[in-house]
RNA sequence: GGUGCCUUGGCCGAGCGGUCAGGCAGAGGUCUGCAAAACCUCGUAGGUUGGUUCGACUCCGACAGGCACCUCCA
């Protein structure tokens, strides 16, 4: 089916084709592994993974996924130097090389974000590769040593810096976000003394090393520039390295338009003659309870604190589905609960569905295949494709379905949970949960006083049973009980 | 200051120029000794203000409020 997508170049959605007929290349803009992710960083990875669990289900494309890991920049370099506080036991003993100590620290991140994102129903399997910076820096070199000799970078200092002005004779500068440059304002949260630039809209290709930390050596037409990478230029020369340019898709979050993927374009085109992709894809952020999240106001979440309270991870990954991903995202624990709700009932109409006892009705669940589709098709309309699921099971409960249908709609859970990923499509299991004696005594007691019409007795061990953690729920055959 | 986005019912969250979004919560009902669970049924919308139109939640303008980005935050 084709598949359109909003596109931020053009600020329109269009229909999508890939540069080579058969096969998506698609390049995420990774995690900066310096601490455990959060739940905002989740929903980047989590649009991501629908995006190309999209475009393999319904667009029917083999997908080539790379996620990049940035495990050098300054708040992996703070965190892992010597001594630093940030450091735990796990990662191992530190060592007096700052580039032994920064892998370790980044290498420990690393682990854990994949296990964060595959706690939320995102495979390491579906990527391709997830490179991580440092091990590219001689190809970093190359590009930066392309762009001095065409006379778009200068040294300033022994740090490399993008010539943005001298682009913009060559070049719009300003694809994705349009720039104001009589008005710029430099930046406020940098310290800006730190570096000398000839522009405040000029930035770091590469920056000179200070004491202490990593640094690869670099020599720039006999400047010496020993230090490490910039920010930008890492996307750029793996996005290249990888899967070659140019390629189809590039995935971030809105806060990376500007500066770093208008920066990646710049040097990309001014580097290699190429843009890296045809489609930008930029993700809304997450709010918790209403706010930005952020730690001062206590409402910083990483994936990990979730688990801890005890949410379902599927839950969470059934929220983040519940909205467009280019709208802001309220993330609450009120929504949990009412995902959770929403999420099991979707579940139980698939168990349902696998029951034996059909009924003589059929349903269309081809249509409904089609227009779910036509959704997530139709720039990843998740809320709509999930509001379709939910028409279609009010209108036709499970147990009215003949045994033709039940396949025809066993076959197209399936499917649809290749990109969701939130249910089960089997039969309920029969969990055999151990239920203590002295449990089943009081609820035998108690079935007991109800049959002898001795209410009040039963009663009182119903609620008993209730204080001790379990519930009876009671039925024609006589009563099931459950952990609560 | 610049750039862009948003404002829908108690809460969350869509599409659409006129006809049911959907979910959660809530109300009523079936079932039950009573509950619970399940199932059935049902409200309450479209920031303010002009305009376009036969008709606007939907298009255009203004205003108000909120959010994001403006050199290293997804």
């Amino acid at each position: 089916m084709q598949i359109k997508l909003y596109n931020s170049l053009t600020k329109t959605i269009e229909p999508f084709q890939p540069v080579e007929t058969n096969t998506v290349k698609m390049y995420s803009c990774g995690p900066t592994v310096y601490n455990y992710a959060h739940i905002g960083n989740m929903r980047a990875f989590l649009f991501a993974d629908i995006l190309q669990r999209v475009l393999r289900v319904v667009g029917e494309y083999p997908v080539r996924w790379v996620m990049n890991i940035t495990n050098i920049d300054d708040k992996t370099i703070r965190d892992s130097a010597l001594n630093a506080n940030t450091w735990k036991s796990e990662m191992g003993s530190q060592s007096d090389d700052p580039i032994d100590n920064l892998l370790k620290f980044t290498d420990f991140y690393t682990k854990s974000f994949i296990e964060d994102i595959n706690t939320l129903g995102i495979k390491a399997e579906d990527f391709e590769a997830m490179p991580r910076a440092t091990d590219y820096i001689e190809q970093m070199k190359g590009l930066i040593t392309d762009l001095f000799h065409k006379g778009l970078a200068y040294v300033s200092e022994g740090s490399v810096y993008f010539n943005v002005n001298k682009w913009r004779q060559v070049d719009t500068y300003g694809k994705l976000f349009k720039i104001d440059f009589e008005n710029f304002k430099p930046g406020t949260r940098v310290d800006t003394d730190q570096y000398e630039r000839e522009q405040a809209s000029d930035f770091a290709l590469w920056k000179l090393k200070k004491p202490g930390e990593p640094f690869w050596s670099f020599d720039l037409d006999g400047q010496n520039c020993d230090g490490r990478p910039g920010w930008h230029i890492e996307c750029s020369v793996m996005e290249k390295e990888i899967l070659g340019l140019p390629f189809d898709i590039h995935t971030g979050g809105v806060d990376l338009k500007f500066p770093h993927h208008e920066d990646e374009i710049a040097q990309s085109k001014a580097g290699y003659g190429i843009e890296p992709t045809l489609f930008w894809c930029h993700n809304e952020f997450l709010e918790v309870e209403g706010e930005k999240m952020s730690k001062s106001l206590g409402n910083f979440f990483t994936v990990r604190d979730l688990m801890n309270k005890g949410l379902n991870s599927l839950d969470v990954r059934y929220l983040m589905l519940s909205s467009h991903y280019q709208s802001v995202l309220n993330f609450t624990f009120d929504g949990i609960t009412a995902s959770g709700k929403a999420r099991q009932r979707v579940q139980d109409f698939i168990y349902d569905i696998f029951d034996n006892n059909a009924g003589s009705e059929s349903a269309d669940a081809v249509s409904l295949k089609n227009r779910v589709y036509e959704h997530l098709g139709n720039d990843l309309h998740t809320p709509q494709a999930l509001a379709e699921v939910f028409s279609f099971i009010n209108n036709n409960p499970a147990k009215t379905l003949n045994s033709t249908t039940r396949t025809e709609l066993i076959e197209f859970f399936k499917d649809l949970n290749r990109v969701f990923s939130v249910w089960e499509i089997n039969p309920r299991a029969e969990v055999e949960i151990l239920i203590p004696q002295n449990i089943k005594d009081m609820a035998e007691e108690r079935l007991k006083a109800k049959q002898e019409k001795n209410w009040a007795k039963s009663d009182e061990l119903r609620d008993k049973l209730k204080a001790d953690g379990w519930l009876v729920k009671d039925n024609k055959e006589g009563y099931t009980l459950e952990k609560i």
